[in-house]
RNA sequence: GGGAGCGUAGCUCAAUUGGCAGAGCAAUGGACUCUUAAUCCAUAGGUUGAAGGUUCGAUUCCUUCCGCUCUCACCA
């Protein structure tokens, strides 16, 4: 019998008693509504496509089958002694036409017991109904599970305008409820699945893409006894037998360098990466992360592959390399520009000169301007050079960055794991992509120097104890391996849900990660 | 954590100035063997997120709480 169920309505109670007892009722036919062991032959879309040109007559004269399909019915249109039921599989939905004195009384019983949602197994023959669709006369029809709730809406074939309109005003709305039960939302609401079908073939493309030039696809931890490989602040967790805490990895980045030091000198790893920030709708605590390195590259030869990259997996995924996000166009076109980052600046900001990169007062000012709160304006008071820099293009520069644009010459102070530039030892050999005003990339050429690395970790750590609470930990392993020799390589990382949610046109991240963290619910 | 908004039937949404809580779909019973969002007849379905307050009277106004969304801050 039925386990209660808690914090259900009366309402939601009866209807899944109506759907319970039809199942008891299969039972009393003989039939398990839970059966195993139909094995459909055929895929609704395969029949739909391999019919597509057959008129009535022929099909009628050749009779062709029989073909068995199986799948989840999402409409049922009942006439007593007859019925269309429309049969949704993963390829696509046909249309089943079951009849009384063609099934006879056993085998017609179990239908009278259907409801909308129910999985069936149906073989038949094709034939075209007289409005002219293929449909599967039934010669048997099987339930296969008997579902107790039902689906949020209704169904519709249609594809016209109206239809689809129609479809989504009363397709599940509850922003919430799609995301917890994310299986009734890809049921419910067109494009969902789409959407998800797009972000496998994005990383699909990335994968062969890197594959093709002899990258080595690896597993590096994600449990880190350090925190290491970006500025962000870590979930902790506790190994039992070891009794240590450990950190959820925020980045891999020192274990693939450590993987090109021992001679694996292009590798990439697509995976998790837990932080322990904010919530919203560019952010969710896990994220996946595209880290590749290759030796003997620069930040420029990633520059090239970047946009050769994505620009393919544009086009690969959505079919043309300009794409419609919110009210933008963005072209993804290649020839994107290359801008050093104090320029970025100069270009948007007229009375600032290039002289002024040296007058750390001068550049306080210009970042006071769009400072609001006081804890903005008592951080700005404290800004070295290399840190108002930054900060003048987030104000200034970030947000106008709507096609695809790469920003170089980053400030050494927030880049502690690039390599400097030769001519000048303020900047990195760094770059970041741009696109809709975030960012998608960071690359550098790898710092490969162990002694510079050495200083650059004990900066971290002097600023944690200073109280910066986003800071890397000294890895003295890392040091170790540099030691032994990095060839000289370049780097780069490139959020992948960020990525698709420009290539699917979703606003919120939430919308390309199939189960987004939310806060676990109390009741209901 | 700050700010703004939202919460009504299983689903999508109404409810005039504070005045009997409604519709479509889904469901249930009935009719119907070519429908496409089937059609027709009938029935049932509610602690209006929770608690309190103002009022003759609260879905509506006020307070607190819970939850969600957006946004700012941190960050990718």
């Amino acid at each position: 019998m039925r386990p209660a169920m808690s914090d259900e309505s009366d309402v939601e109670k009866k209807l899944k008693d109506e759907r319970f007892a039809k199942g008891e009722k299969l039972k009393g036919l003989g039939l398990n509504p839970y059966g195993n062991g139909f094995r459909p032959a055929h895929l609704a879309g395969d029949l739909l496509a391999k019919h597509a040109n057959d008129t009535p007559e022929q099909l009628e004269a050749t009779k062709p089958g029989p073909y068995s399909i199986a799948g989840r019915v999402v409409s049922v249109r009942d006439f007593g002694k007859a019925g269309f039921i429309v049969v949704q599989d993963r390829s696509g939905a046909i249309q089943v036409h079951v009849k009384k004195d063609v099934l006879g009384e056993q085998g017609f019983a179990p239908y009278k017991l259907l409801d909308v949602g129910d999985f069936v197994g149906v073989v038949g023959t094709a034939f075209r109904s007289k409005t002219g669709e293929l449909t599967l006369a039934a010669t048997e029809y099987r339930p296969l599970t008997k579902t107790l709730r039902p689906l949020p809406g209704k169904f519709t074939k249609g594809d016209d305008a109206e239809a689809k309109a129609w479809a989504e005003k009363q397709a599940l709305a509850d922003v919430e409820e799609r995301y917890r039960r994310r299986y009734v939302d890809l049921l419910s609401n067109p494009g969902v699945k789409d959407t998800f079908v797009k972000r496998t073939k994005l990383v699909q493309f990335i994968r062969s893409f890197l594959d093709q030039r002899g990258y080595l696809e690896v597993e590096t931890p994600m449990m880190h006894p350090l925190i290491s490989g970006a500025a962000a602040r870590p979930f902790v967790t506790h190994h039992n037998v070891y009794d240590v805490d450990l950190y959820m990895r925020i980045a891999p980045e020192l274990y693939l360098k450590r993987l090109v030091v021992g001679g694996f000198d292009r590798v990439y790893e697509i995976n998790r990466n837990f932080r322990n920030e904010g919530v919203s709708t560019k952010h969710n605590p896990e994220f996946t992360m595209l880290e590749f390195y290759e030796a003997y590259a620069t930040y420029h030869d990633l520059m090239d592959l970047t946009e050769e990259m994505i620009s393919a997996a544009a086009v690969h995924v959505t079919g043309g390399a300009k794409v419609t996000y919110g009210e933008h166009q963005i072209d993804f076109g290649k020839g994107w520009p290359r801008i050093p980052m104090r320029q970025a600046i100069l270009d948007r900001v007229k009375d600032l000169s290039a002289n002024d990169f040296g007058d750390v007062e001068k550049l306080r000012s210009v970042a006071l301007r769009r400072a609001e709160t006081p804890a903005d304006k008592a951080a700005v008071a404290t800004m070295n050079v290399g840190e108002a820099t930054a900060l003048l293009f987030e104000q200034y520069v970030e947000g106008e960055l709507i096609n695809p644009t790469f920003i170089t010459e980053f400030p050494v102070e927030n880049s502690p794991l690039a390599r400097r530039n030769d001519a000048n030892p303020a900047i990195t050999d760094r770059f970041e992509l741009f696109c809709m005003g975030r960012e998608i990339a960071n690359a550098f050429s790898e710092l490969n120097d162990p002694i510079d690395q050495e200083q650059r970790f004990k900066g971290q750590v002097e600023a944690k104890a200073r109280g910066q609470q986003e800071t890397m930990d000294y890895d003295a392993d890392y040091i170790r391996a540099l030691e032994h020799g990095m060839p000289p390589t370049a780097g780069e990382g490139i959020g992948i849900d960020r990525l698709a949610m420009l290539l699917t046109n979703a606003q919120s991240i939430r919308d390309v990660i199939l189960f987004p963290l939310l806060r676990p619910q109390t009741s209901k």
